[in-house]
RNA sequence: UGGGGCGUAGCCAAGUGGUAAGGCACCGGGUUUUGGUUCCGGCAUUCGUAGGUUCGAAUCCUGCCGCCCCAGCCA
């Protein structure tokens, strides 16, 4: 087989082909949908999105983009009032939305269906397949069994179809306090599965829902609801994550009963990046007890913190491409993610030069009160972005570790006596280095080649270092946080002597430089902007604490570093 | 010791009986006014393991091993 029709078997349209797709490929070719594909992405509000969720919506409306007719919904799964709320139901939304996906006219609410879901519910207890319990929390726990004994039945579980309306009528009316009562599908005590044995679908709560208000003292559970509401909506595909597998043959056994249109739950391996922590409830943890500034704080893998961080939404679903979608549990590289990010911003941040450690230098051959403006490229990669320039003078800021007093092997930035290229200014050489009297390097005296304008000579010369810099007079002051992994282990749950994972959290996650020197042009940011600083990495203007008068700059990810590859492998 | 899943390179992941895609990481080298980008090359005689079927097995069968999930009135 050709290299090219081996590529055709896995890839259609440029889009990786995985078993979700196989699936659908197949109900499309037998007609099962009658040619339909409808996903759906369907967060409970009760918390922010995290680069997980985003691989599911990347899936769920990627699916649905991909063919003809496809459509996804967004649906809140607000079923549980006590832990829900209006906030997250806002900045979901926007994350999505950032992501660029659009659910257009099809956002709903699980909370709109409560009636009909209602409805449901009695049907099943006239047919005798749900009934009203009375038995505590405690006991039908007890009454369950465990994973290799069979349950028992509740002494509740025969109470005539009458009875159970009438019950099921008032548990809705109010007449029972939290707790006392629930509505139980009639299945099968001793199923090794436990999922159905007998599984509550409503429960009493008297808790003012964000949306429904006080209208519902019931609520319904998520295996009751969530097949009602994809059925309800006409979903094909319901995409959920494996430990939602052993919940399938309840899925099953209760859109079966109701005799309603019936989706497909597909079940897919949740993502996992190493160096990061995922559940919500661990990055609640941080954000209560300020480990963090936040939800959205730059080192946070949720879409508010990476979107703070500098990450763009192309980046992210590309990762979500190429990470592919499987059914095994998998810990993903994080470098997989940088490399995304990196790519996607190389061909987009425009090039600026910042000294985030100033050193001065003066050119001691340069005319005191000139300034000359030097033309510089905004984006290699892409010619449309034009030129700009920046001013260069008599005293500039060099990179402090772009000097080194003695030059290691391979070293070919700064050293005395030795020649550099300043990108877009001169070529300048280092004569003589002054120090204070803690014996502190505070400036360098170098000599500049007038015919090297530009950075460029027509002898040939060979000048390999070529260092960033900005004029003293006239570089903007400028804060710069340097961001790290939050984890300094790769699997921050494992700690070491039963220590929980905060004790992996990295002490240097955040460094923040305060006396950084930017080019002028950048006093004109705009929060959100992405930049390339030359040599360095890709920074963002902060979103919420850059201002013209006091620039924040963020670094989203470092550029690769050979030079600090070579250096390592000669120690 | 119940039920449901999963094991292909350091990390993801294709592969569906015809002789191991691709990406990341890593290692060499070329180009380069960013030690960036880019380009070229290298990187699984073997698919958890042991048998079996077959002309032929990562793909089919059997046994074994390992890992994950399930005992919320959370989702």
């Amino acid at each position: 087989m050709s290299d090219e029709i081996k590529r055709a078997t896995n890839i259609q349209n440029g889009t990786p082909t995985n078993f979700i797709r196989q699936i659908i490929d197949e109900d499309l070719k037998s007609g099962k949908y009658n040619g339909r594909v409808h996903t759906r992405f369907p967060p409970e509000p009760n918390g922010y999105l995290h680069i997980g969720h985003a691989k599911s919506i990347c899936l769920n409306f990627g699916l649905a983009e991909s063919y003809p007719g496809g459509k996804c919904n967004l649906r809140f799964d607000d079923t549980n009032p006590v832990k829900e709320e209006e906030e997250f139901v806002e900045s979901i939304k926007e994350d999505i939305r950032w992501l660029g996906f659009d659910s257009e006219d099809r956002l709903y609410f699980a909370s709109d269906y409560f009636e009909q879901m209602y409805e449901y519910a009695v049907q099943l207890i006239k047919t005798g397949k749900a009934y009203v319990d009375d038995l505590t929390a405690e006991q039908i726990r007890e009454y369950r069994g465990t994973l290799t004994e069979p349950g028992k039945e509740s002494p509740y579980r025969n109470r005539n179809v009458d009875e159970n309306l009438d019950l099921f009528r008032r548990m809705r009316a109010g007449e029972f306090p939290d707790g006392a009562k629930v509505l139980r599908a009639k299945i099968d005590m001793s199923h090794p599965n436990l999922n159905m044995r007998d599984p509550v679908m409503y429960r009493i709560l008297h808790a003012s829902h964000h949306r429904a208000g006080d209208t519902w003292c019931i609520y319904p559970m998520y295996d009751w609801a969530h097949g009602l509401e994809d059925s309800i909506e006409g979903i094909t595909h319901s995409i959920c994550t494996l430990e939602f597998e052993d919940h399938r043959p309840l899925y099953d056994w209760f859109l079966d009963q109701l005799g309603v249109y019936h989706p497909q739950q597909i079940e897919f391996a949740r993502l996992n990046l190493n160096y990061t922590v995922m559940s919500k409830r661990k990055l609640l943890r941080l954000v209560r007890e300020n480990y963090v500034s936040g939800w959205d704080d730059p080192r946070m893998p949720t879409i508010s913190g990476l979107r703070r961080r500098g990450y763009s939404p192309q980046a992210i679903r590309e990762f979500a491409e190429r990470i592919g979608v499987a059914k095994s549990n998998s810990v993903v590289d994080i470098a997989l993610l940088e490399h995304c990010l990196r790519e996607d911003l190389n061909k987009r941040a425009q090039r600026v030069m910042a000294v985030l450690d100033p050193l001065k230098i003066v050119i001691t051959n340069y005319p005191e009160d000139t300034v000359e403006e030097m033309e510089a490229v905004n984006n290699p990669e892409d010619e449309s972005t034009g030129t700009r320039t920046i001013p260069f003078s008599r005293e500039l800021y060099i990179e402090r570790n772009d000097f080194r007093e003695e030059a290691p092997r391979k070293w070919f930035r700064l050293a005395p006596g030795k020649e550099v290229r300043l990108k877009h200014g001169y070529y300048i050489t280092c004569n003589e280095v002054i120090r204070n009297d803690k014996n502190e390097i505070i400036e360098l005296r170098c000599t500049y080649d007038p015919g090297s304008r530009g950075g460029w000579t027509e002898d040939g010369r060979k000048v390999k270092g070529t260092l960033h810099w900005v004029s003293a007079a006239h570089a903007v002051k400028a804060e710069v946080r340097l961001y790290e992994n939050l984890f300094f282990a790769e699997n921050p749950e494992s700690a070491p002597d039963g220590g929980d994972f905060t004790a992996n959290i990295n002490p240097d996650s955040l460094k923040i430089l305060k006396d950084c020197r930017v080019e002028p042009g950048l006093k004109n940011a705009k929060a959100g902007e992405y930049y390339q600083f030359l040599r360095q990495g890709y920074f963002v203007a902060d979103a919420k604490d850059h201002s013209t008068d006091h620039p924040v700059f963020n670094r989203t990810v470092g550029l690769r570093d050979s030079w600090a590859k070579i250096e390592k492998k000669l120690k």
